[in-house]
DNA sequence: TCTGGGGTCCTAGGACCC
DNA sequence: TCTGGGGTCCTAGGACCC
């Protein structure tokens, strides 16, 4: 029997939430109503457009878009900092909801979940009451709308709740696909990104349904894997399950900032990378895990981008380590121009519960994580602030850089 | 268009080994 | 010494997602 997949995605997520939460705390004004964004923090140089309200959609607002081309389309839209714990407490509050109806949730993003339904079918009968009755729920009791799309695999799922926003139910099971899908402009499809329209383009490759009726020989020559990928997508074939728990694991942490000011010398770069690696660091021993691989980004006042990595054979966890190798990947990299953006990753973890010690460095090692231990507790207690290196003071440069801390769960990004 | 920050996966080319 | 080929690892960069 097939199963039955919904694909629950709030509506203008940011701003709805933002715009209840207003509410609730005793402002009048709904900004649902008005032009109104949530946009990038203005403490930044350049901050973008994240969520935008139906209203600023009049004025042609993209999300996306820098909070300056956006002002000059709209110089009375309403903007609003984003507010991320609250976020995660109103998408956990949609979670409990759904939770009543189903067991298997996958929550893909903050504002997106999976649903596998078809073991609650047999008490509610009809995909698309049941569809319902969640939306109006979260509706009534939490005063959020949100688009369901229902159909029998994830992709199909995702694909029908871009159909009809806001506050809407629609439908792509296998049968309508030619209908319903294969009409849309191809770049609607699930992994079809700007880079791939242009070439589908030129192969004559225009809608879902263009795809569809493709050569796979073709695609698979110019596009390899992705090619394959995206043509059994546009005839709707896919099939990995909605996973249950949320535990998955984790293959990469990374922290990157673009420097409200145009960093020009060596100092201030190690700086900044130094607070990107405390970042990265404690999240690192959050999780549990170590490193055997770090490395770093680089983007120049010209947008060119250039990243170093290293591997080595002894795991670590700690910042002081992986700030050495980071700092000397940058020594190795930069050319001298002006640095925009920076940023610091870590992956091809291993668990951290055996600790192999190496005979020349074992006790200072032991002394040093124990050191990283007493920081991190210190901090969570207090703030990143609570314990700054001497080298901070005065420079102009937060002691940590990044976000992303224990409250969050992990977006999966391109993969469902 | 003066373009954030968090991720994942894929590919090509070079190094190195047998 | 020069030659070929297969396999694996490492690295840089690009593509996609929210």
């Amino acid at each position: 029997m097939d199963k039955v997949i919904f694909h629950i995605d709030v509506n203008s997520a940011y701003l709805s939430w933002e715009a209840i939460y207003r509410l609730q705390h005793g402002e009048t004004l709904d900004i649902r109503t008005i032009p109104s964004a949530v946009g990038g923090d203005p403490k930044k140089r350049h901050g973008i457009i994240l969520a935008k309200s139906i209203p600023a959609k009049v004025f042609n607002i993209q999300t996306g878009e820098s909070l300056m081309e956006a002002l000059k389309k709209c110089p009375s839209l309403y903007l609003a900092p984003p507010r991320y714990e609250l976020y995660i407490k109103s998408s956990n509050a949609m979670v409990e909801i759904i939770k009543e109806y189903a067991s298997q949730i996958q929550r893909y993003s903050i504002d997106e979940c999976f649903v596998d339904v078809t073991d609650s079918l047999k008490l509610f009968g009809d995909p698309v009451e049941l569809a319902n009755i969640i939306k109006e729920r979260i509706k009534t009791e939490l005063g959020f709308t949100v688009s369901i799309g229902v159909s029998s695999n994830k992709l199909l799922a995702k694909m029908g709740s871009d159909l009809k926003k806001p506050d809407a139910v629609s439908t792509i099971f296998p049968l309508e696909m030619s209908e319903k899908m294969w009409p849309l402009p191809v770049g609607d499809l699930f992994m079809v990104g700007r880079a791939t329209i242009p070439k589908l383009g030129a192969m004559g490759i225009y809608t879902i349904g263009d795809l569809a009726n493709s050569d796979p020989e073709i695609l698979k020559f110019t596009l390899k894997s992705h090619g394959i990928l995206i043509w059994n997508y546009a005839h709707g074939r896919e099939y990995s399950p909605v996973k249950k728990s949320n535990h998955l694991i984790i293959k990469s942490i990374g922290n990157s900032t673009t420097i409200a000011f145009d960093v020009e010398t060596r100092r201030e770069a190690h700086l900044v990378i130094l607070s990107l690696c405390e970042m990265v660091g404690m999240r690192l021993r959050d999780s549990g895990y170590m490193t055997r691989l770090v490395g770093i980004s680089i983007k120049n006042n010209l947008f060119e981008h250039a990243s170093h990595q290293e591997k080595f054979n002894l795991p670590t966890d700690q910042t002081n380590e992986i700030y050495e190798v980071a700092r000397r990947l940058f020594d190795a990299l930069w050319d001298g121009s002006t640095i925009r953006h920076l940023g610091v990753r870590v992956s091809e973890f291993c668990e951290n519960d055996f600790t192999q010690i190496s005979f020349f460095d074992g006790i200072s090692r032991d002394k040093q994580r124990k050191l990283d231990q007493v920081v991190d507790i210190l901090r969570g207690r207090f703030d990143a602030s609570a314990i700054m290196r001497g080298s901070f003071v005065g420079s102009g440069i937060r002691p940590m850089t990044g976000g992303i801390g224990e409250d969050d769960f992990p977006m999966m990004g391109s993969i469902l």
